[in-house]
DNA sequence: TGTACATCAGTGAACGCGCGTTCACTGATGTAC
DNA sequence: TGTACATCAGTGAACGCGCGTTCACTGATGTAC
């Protein structure tokens, strides 16, 4: 059946959207493209008519997240500063809401083994370096880089151990500990 | 046939070390039991002789690496210290041979998922966090539980970001930032 | 403007594949007598 | 000490399952005349 483009555009949209979700949520070999086409309310065939294959889309998924968290970044930043920022990354709700969180502390490992996607995630990452750097007006210069780096690691890592550990205290207090190291 | 007990229980010894190795080169679900079966010399078959299922020996896997890895710590940190061992850590070499490294980098997204793998790797990292903070000699003893949560937070992190990046400088920008925040 | 036809995003059955797991069978080792 | 038998870690074919992907078909929309 032929459908009018807008609507057609409109899928494909929400096939990145659901895709970027669930890959945040539950990793890309955990989700199938069965999974994601039910979660935009069609069967898994045409899928083919949207992406070449499974691999096309995590790659544009990726793409997607990236500007959701960097928006986000910059929403917040600008209303409530890098310490605001700070404060709702290295959170519980964070810890438990991957499929709308960070995709650097929910897909890196992920990508490593999944070269197709490393230049997707590689460009996140670089953006993300700088929209840190650039918050950090309490900094020499010259540091700033550096500084911005060992942030995004320590955050990325504090969800990790977070998300892994099965006691919740414990992971609070690793949330705790690399916050406490971040600027206020 | 019939095998002698000392033969059989180097078997399941083995079993145990490769698939240590296997789950931290390439995560849990990316290695089959076959492929652990065969990295020993066997057929999959009496796989099922040794472990109740697959879920069962990623636990006692996980024990396993975890013995090597806080071995290795006591080890280097006795023969060069807290430095020596964040040197280590924070290499390229690591970057690239996580079959032998750090389980915590290596695995702990996939732990996030796996709730039958989160006691042995909560273990895990209860026996870091006391290690490293033992070794912090240098900072007043009451910050030094956070410092080391802190610390291991940006190293896995440092680990995890250098593997998924497609450009090495990057990655190798990442483990020198992490250890310059680190005692020396 | 009305009709005939091409288009193409859907449907849903089917494919080959690798996975975790099971099972009937084998035969050297250990044990009973 | 020698023989008969039980044991049990192997072998390798087979299972059911879910996966990514393909394909013949459908039918409303857009286009040509």
């Amino acid at each position: 059946m032929r459908y009018p483009p807008e609507e057609t555009a409109e899928k494909h949209k929400r096939i990145l959207e659901e895709a970027a979700r669930l890959f945040r949520e539950r990793g890309f070999s955990r989700v199938s493209v069965s999974e994601i086409m039910k979660a935009t309310g069609l069967t898994h065939g045409p899928f083919y008519n949207h992406f070449a294959s499974k691999e096309a889309l995590v790659s544009e998924a990726l793409d997607v997240a990236s500007s959701k968290n960097l928006d986000a970044l910059d929403h917040i930043a600008a209303k409530h500063g890098l310490a605001g920022y700070l404060d709702r990354y290295l959170s519980r709700a964070h810890v438990e809401h991957a499929g709308e969180g960070c995709l650097i502390s929910a897909l890196a490992t992920e990508v490593g083994k999944e070269p197709s996607a490393q230049p997707a995630f590689t460009k996140h990452v670089r953006a993300s370096i700088d929209r840190i750097e650039a918050l950090m007006s309490g900094q020499p210069e010259d540091a700033r880089r550096a500084e911005a780096m060992r942030s995004l690691s320590a955050m990325a890592g504090a969800i990790l151990l977070a998300r892994a550990v099965d006691d919740p205290a414990l992971g609070d207090e690793f949330l705790a500990a690399v916050r406490q190291g971040l600027p206020d």
